[in-house]
DNA sequence: TATGTTAGTGTAAAATAAACACTAAGTCAA
DNA sequence: TTGACTTAGTGTTTATTTTACACTAACATA
């Protein structure tokens, strides 16, 4: 079967930024092509979007037979669409940004496609297409984002510790707090429960374990409340 | 002439939504479709990409073929696909936003689309597609954008007055100012050059004049400088 | 020359952000 | 069991930033 058009068409596809955060590090998973253009590099994951689905769907859908990733926080982050980003033929891709609980990820890192890996952001090597680009795009969106939206806590597992989210932070950001101001700061905001457990299996004092309140926040957010950092 | 390809692919256009400033209100610039689907509705001016040329450059080329307006401040905002939001077949556009000197373009307001004309955006009609989806995003992308970028020079003459310049703040934010801490504010950035020249033909004291330092700004941002209103 | 309209200017009070150091709780090894 | 080590947890003071606020100056017009 074939499709026939009047006028020559760009092909569409998706690509997506997956981030995760593990041992004090900003991570995004890649895949290694196993085919021609670029075969053995590593890129993004992503594909061709389907007539019948939403930008979002693809990515989502992409996502999942790539990676086994699903049900993560997901956002659309640039349209590129340079000529001659893909060798063969124009191709236009709508680039999206994900947040993943590595926690849940770290197990099973790839269902399909097995050279799903991941790495830390400064030991990315040299992508495929122009998935440099939208990588540096997607770190400076991370950062402008995090700044000024409580979405750091995608990254972290559903409980952790203040220490965890203050690294979190610092290590985003590239930039370090203080830590007394740090917690008055982000407890003022209101979006943390204080859970009545402690961390386990640490060498040392167990800190206290908090969550994020997804309620609380939306009720804020349509208050047109201030998230800054 | 046709094109033949092994999957079904979806259209893709640019859509543009053009803002102006003037009389103290932010306009949106619409055309009027001659041609069905909703025909005699306003949208907003676009049109197919082309298979050799990048987004930006349809983005241009469409605005100044619809609107005759060349040389703008133009950003990509956002791509929209949702299914159905054309009814002939499946179109996904990737829109933009432009920001215009009204000054400049208030005399010829088109070229060649007759059917273009200057709304105020609480006087926007229902638009054809999902353009009206698309225009509020834009409205919040620029209120978004102006709080911390210098943008909004973008809309107001070369030469201004401190006046005009807060009456756009003002317009755009949906907020009043301080007069004393917003000049205090404005020019402690830096970025405007005290003209020796005032304004004429006002009833009423001339205030001075000012222009934007383009120079300035791009040193300053190089450094990581925070324009923050 | 009196009236109307907008331009232009500084200071004090309040709120926010930044700097800063010790005690508490627990693990581990000697 | 005790001492050493590691991270958790907590308030106050100072500096900076933001806000609130009102009068005189300049020019046009009647």
């Amino acid at each position: 079967m074939s499709f026939t058009y009047q006028y020559a068409r760009p092909a569409l596809t998706v690509d997506c930024v997956v981030f995760g955060f593990d041992e004090g590090e900003l991570k995004v998973m890649l895949i290694q092509r196993d085919l021609p253009p670029f075969e053995g590099k590593w890129a993004l994951p992503g594909g061709f979007v389907r007539v019948d689905e939403t930008l979002d769907d693809a990515a989502r859908r992409e996502l999942e037979e790539e990676t086994g990733i699903s049900k993560v926080f997901l956002e659309q982050l640039y349209t590129v669409g340079d000529l001659g980003r893909d060798p063969r033929e124009r191709v236009v891709s709508v680039a999206y940004y994900a947040l993943v609980k590595l926690s849940d990820y770290r197990i099973r890192p790839t269902t399909d496609a097995r050279n799903a890996a991941w790495f830390g952001v400064s030991d990315v090597p040299k992508l495929a297409f122009d998935h440099d680009k939208i990588l540096a795009l997607a770190l400076q969106r991370l950062q402008g984002k995090v700044r000024y939206q409580p979405i750091g806590f995608e990254l972290l597992p559903p409980k952790f510790t203040l220490s965890q989210l203050q690294h979190l932070y610092e290590t985003v950001l590239e930039q370090k707090f203080d830590k007394r101001n740090f917690r008055k700061k982000i407890l003022s905001m209101g979006l943390l429960i204080e859970l009545d457990e402690i961390e386990q299996d640490v060498a040392h004092r167990a800190a206290r374990l908090y969550r994020f309140d997804e309620r609380k926040y939306q009720q804020l957010k349509k208050r047109g409340f201030n998230f800054e950092l």
